[in-house]
Formats: structure tokens, C-alpha cells, sequence
RNA sequence: GCGCCUUUAGCUCAGCUGGUAGAGCAACGGACUUUUAAUCCGCAGGUCCUGGGUUCGAGCCCCAGAGGGCGCACCA
């Protein structure tokens, strides 16, 4: 940076005092000119709205807990540096309370004019609402018992110049806050609470898997071929390579070659990109967590995944008892297990099996309003017929497992029925969590899978994957038998953290563009 | 993409049968040395989402559009 000076000066703000500044004709332009106002008073005087850096010498949760039982009207001689933002403050004339707020918890600034002096006391008292400032004092309790740090100094760290939202309702409007997380996570503990119950199934996640010996992987995000699930991508372009590129679909093939490249237990926790809709249990990205884990099968995965789940529900509430339709479920049940076809049965009294003449199905699902297009087989039809009849009914949660050959092209075939899957789909609250494998290994096969698919794209079917040549060669190296697994951790997030849309789980969920 | 709901002060919300815009908080001025969403007195703040239309008169009724929510569709 050649002239710092000339470029801070560049930054730094006219002062609004001069006329020729417009007060603005809203409330909104006039508070934020009241408070540049104040800014460049600060600034006449000396001091630095914005300093550098600041050392505290504890977070306001360790002053909770070190001295959460003091009892009332209590004086320690405790001399702590706090930093956070002033949230609240009630002014009493020679005496003022501050609500401070840090990241964990909030504590009450208690300000004498008699200690502070009245220099002092009135920059205080001209510090606004959302202002963040570092205060050092003796750690006290009130009259009435509200834990206090009677304050002997202030200093501002930054000055706010938009006001906070209400104070008590905090932001309400849905549409602000997700477009304003900032203002959402300042004012409403729950969406601050719904991200620490994000960050800890994560973290969970991971100590789980490290326990189990699984190694953490990145692969590529984009991709040459998008493939893995059935989803339609987002397209991108690589100006050098003048390539066309895709957004990855999920993490599923490079994970695969890392077992064939002898890594035997990986896992990543990424982002994945699908051009669909928008819902309460969609965004165009989300996160999924994969894992393969060498001479394992599907229900070596079932096991893992109810270990997985439980841990993650503990680490992050305390419990493995969750809210699903606002009714109690301890997660640490063992789960039900049962095939796709027998659910079908249960809720059609019909007897549905992929080996049956397509017409039959046909019929049956046309009875139960479910939609039948040309490229649809057997197997596909009764997918469609259980996620008809079955899926919102799944509250508790549920591996559905045999999903027919046609519908599942990397899973391995079952081991007492050529026309099913080793697969299973996790289902809890009616909503698809997991989905996992056997995982096909034998490249010929896998060869003839990708050639059925291509074959359905160019029929119609622009879900279809088509034939990846790279991964086949990496199956041809040899690949360990291997169970996978996939897990969606925003919907997951939800269960746990009891939300009701995924952009309650999602910080920046996608939304239209903004009009300014 | 379709249907229903919604949009009023910085924030949270009222607004009757169509009669000319309201409250609380925040802000501003004042009182107050133990408050807890402090309280009390005073004051100020509006593109009623946008554009048309009906009407003497529209926040309110009609039409079109935009943002958001929910449901459906889509979606392994």
C-alpha cells in the first residue's frame, strides 16, 4: 500500500455536521446520521471509533460460571476486561445498566457516575444500542442478584451506525432474516441456538469417524461429469480449458476411487448443488456427508449410521430423545428395517415384486394416482408406488431397504434376489435423511449399469447418468467389497435442532435477488 | 410452474362498512444512584411493496406486477 494515509483519509466519511449533508427524510437516514454525527465527535476529540484490537481477560460465560451462585448484593475482588455488544441499556440518571452480550451469554455493565467520573459517564452514555465496546471492573451481584461487573472503564470497538431490531421481538419477518442473518443472530437466541446445534452434529460427526479410523477427504467440486445421484446440475465453464464443468451432484464416484485406491475407510463433509426447487426441505446447495468404508456391507452401514445419529443428537442436546412432529422419539432404538416391496404390500394389500409384467404395475400405480411416463420400469414404478403410499408415513425413523436394480445403478445386487439392491434409504418424519449401499464393485457390471442409464437419457429421462469412463477404470484396479453411505446433514440438523424448514439450518439460504 | 396467504415508521404490530395514518420499542429533549423489555413527562419519525383502475374520496375495492411464507408439482 503506497500512501496509507492518502487512502484512510479516502475512506473516511465528510462530516455530516457540514450543511451540505442531507439528514435524510426517513428515521432510518436520520438515526444513521445522528450516529455518524456522534462519530466525527468522537473523532474531534480524539478518539478512535474504531480501534485496532482489544485483550479481555474472560468471555462473559466464564464470568458465568465462576460466579453464577454469587449471592445477592455481593462485591468480589475479581478485576475483569470484558469485550461485546451493548444490547440494552436503562439509564437511571447518576447510574446506568448495559446489557452486554458476547458470543455464549450476556452480562449487566453496572456504571456509577461517582466511579467513572462525569467525563466518562456521559461517553457512556452516548454510546448507542449495538455499539461494541470492551469495559474492565470488579465482578459484583445487585440488590437484587443480577450478576454485574461494576465498571471503572469503556472503551468503543466499534461503532454501529444502523440500528438494532427490536430488542424484544428481535426480527420476525422471515424474509429479513435470511437475507439479514447479521441482524437475525444478534437479536434471536434461537437462530443462534439452531447454528450451535449445527456446529455440533458436525464436529460429532467427525470425532465418530475419527474414532472408527475413517480419514477426512477433499474432492473435486467440479466436475466433468456430474454423477453419483439423479439430479439435474448446474453448469458452469473453465475459461482456460474452455471446458464446459458441472457443480457436483453428491460425493459418491471420487470417494469410491479413493478405496480403490487403498485408502479402505474415507469421509467428506461437503457441498453439493442441485438445479431444483426450492423448499422447506430443499436448497439449491446443501450439505452432504459421504463415507465408504472398506470389507463392509449395507448393514454394517445400518449399524454405523444409528451410531452415527445417536452420538450426534447427544453431543449437540444432551439427549438422543428428538422432536418429530412434536412427539418425543429416543433415537437410540434400534431402528426398523424393512424392504421396499413389503412396505408396498402393507400399504396396497398387492403384492409388488420388479420381476412383474410392467402392465401390472402399471395398473396398480394408476389406481393409487400415481403417475406413469414411458421411460418408467418396473423398479421405477415402484419406487413411485412407495413414495405414494409409504414415505410421509415413516415418522419414526425407518431403513427401507431392496430398492429395485433398475433405480439404484452403483449399489450392488441383493444376495437372494437378482432383481433388488443392497440399499437402504433412511426415512424419519416422512423425510429421506440417508441412503447407502452395498457398493457395486464388479466393472463389468457396473459397465452394463452406466449403459442402462445412458440408454434412459437418451429415451427421455434427464435424470439419467450417463457412462464415466474415468471411474470405470478405477473400478477395473480392483475395488475392496465396501459399504457407502450418504447423509443429508441440513435435514439432519433439522431433526436434531427441531427446525422446521432447512433455511432455518442453512445461514445464507438461496433467495431472489434483492432489490436495493 | 400452479394455488392460498402476506407486505403499513428503523423494529414489532393495530388500522372498523372506503372518509384523509396509529401504538409499543428504538431515536431525540427532560427527571431519576440498584434497574431487569426500567419507569415517568415531552417531541419527532410514513413511497401504507410497485404501477394502473373504480370512486367526490383508496392503507382498505378491482386489475397487473414484485418480494416473502405455506402447500402442490419438481426433487434418490
Amino acid at each position: 500500500m503506497a500512501s496509507p494515509f492518502s487512502r484512510q483519509a479516502n475512506y473516511r466519511r465528510e462530516s455530516v455536521s457540514d450543511e451540505s449533508v442531507d439528514l435524510g427524510t426517513n428515521g432510518l437516514e436520520q438515526e444513521k446520521a445522528r450516529r455518524l454525527g456522534s462519530l466525527d465527535a468522537l473523532r474531534a476529540q480524539g478518539t478512535n471509533p474504531y480501534p485496532y484490537r482489544f485483550d479481555r481477560s474472560h468471555t462473559l460465560g466464564e464470568i458465568r460460571n465462576e460466579f453464577g451462585t454469587l449471592e445477592a448484593g455481593s462485591e468480589t475482588e475479581t478485576h475483569v476486561t470484558v469485550a461485546g455488544r451493548i444490547l440494552l441499556k436503562r439509564d437511571q440518571g447518576k447510574l446506568i445498566f448495559a446489557t452486554l452480550q458476547d458470543r455464549e451469554t450476556s452480562i449487566q455493565l453496572f456504571v456509577s457516575k461517582a466511579i467513572v467520573g462525569d467525563d466518562a459517564f456521559d461517553a457512556i452514555n452516548n454510546l448507542d444500542l449495538g455499539d461494541w465496546v470492551g469495559a474492565t471492573g470488579i465482578v459484583m451481584t445487585t440488590r437484587k442478584g443480577e450478576l454485574s461487573i461494576k465498571v471503572d472503564s469503556v472503551v468503543l470497538l466499534s461503532k454501529a451506525v444502523r440500528p438494532l431490531p427490536d430488542k424484544w421481538h428481535g426480527l420476525t419477518d422471515t424474509d429479513t432474516r435470511y437475507r439479514q442473518r447479521y441482524a437475525d443472530l444478534i437479536g434471536n437466541e434461537e437462530s443462534r441456538r439452531m447454528f450451535a446445534v449445527r456446529h455440533a452434529v458436525i464436529a460429532s460427526f467427525r470425532r465418530t469417524l475419527h474414532e472408527r479410523g475413517f480419514i477426512e477427504v477433499e474432492t473435486p467440486v467440479l466436475h466433468v461429469e456430474p454423477g453419483g445421484a439423479h439430479a439435474r446440475p448446474f453448469v458452469t465453464h473453465h475459461n482456460a480449458l474452455d471446458m464446459t464443468l458441472y457443480l457436483r451432484i453428491a460425493l459418491e464416484l471420487h470417494l469410491k476411487r479413493l478405496i480403490v485406491g487403498g485408502m479402505e475407510r474415507v469421509f467428506e463433509i461437503g457441498r453439493v448443488f442441485r438445479n431444483e426447487g426450492i423448499s422447506t426441505r430443499h436448497n439449491p446447495e446443501f450439505t452432504m456427508m459421504e463415507l465408504y468404508q472398506a470389507f463392509a456391507d449395507y448393514t454394517d452401514i445400518m449399524d454405523l449410521t444409528e451410531v452415527l445419529f445417536v452420538n450426534a443428537a447427544n453431543d449437540a442436546t444432551g439427549s438422543s430423545t428428538v422432536l418429530i412432529d412434536d412427539i418425543p422419539v429416543d433415537l437410540a432404538k434400534p431402528w426398523r428395517r424393512v424392504r421396499m416391496i413389503d412396505l408396498v404390500k402393507e400399504a396396497t394389500g398387492v403384492e409388488v415384486h420388479p420381476s412383474q409384467p410392467r402392465e401390472q404395475l402399471v395398473s396398480l400405480a394408476e389406481k393409487h394416482g400415481v403417475k406413469v411416463l414411458p421411460h418408467f420400469g418396473p423398479g421405477k414404478i415402484i419406487e413411485e408406488l412407495f413414495e405414494a403410499t409409504c414415505e410421509a408415513a415413516l415418522r419414526e425413523p425407518t431403513f427401507v431397504t431392496g430398492h429395485p436394480v433398475e433405480i439404484s445403478p452403483l449399489a450392488r445386487v441383493d444376495r437372494n434376489d437378482p432383481y433388488l439392491t443392497e440399499r437402504f434409504e433412511l426415512f424419519v418424519g416422512g423425510r429421506e435423511l440417508a441412503n447407502a449401499y452395498s457398493e457395486l464393485n464388479d466393472p463389468v457390471e457396473q459397465r452394463l449399469r452406466f449403459e442402462d442409464e445412458q440408454k434412459s437419457k437418451e429415451a427421455g429421462n434427464a435424470e439419467a447418468g450417463s457412462v464415466d469412463e474415468d471411474f470405470l477404470r478405477a473400478m477395473e484396479y480392483g475395488m475392496p467389497p465396501t459399504g457407502g453411505l450418504g447423509i443429508g446433514m441440513d435435514r439432519l440438523v433439522m431433526l436434531i435442532g427441531n427446525a422446521q424448514s432447512i433455511r432455518d439450518v442453512i445461514l445464507f439460504p438461496t433467495l431472489r435477488l434483492e432489490a436495493f
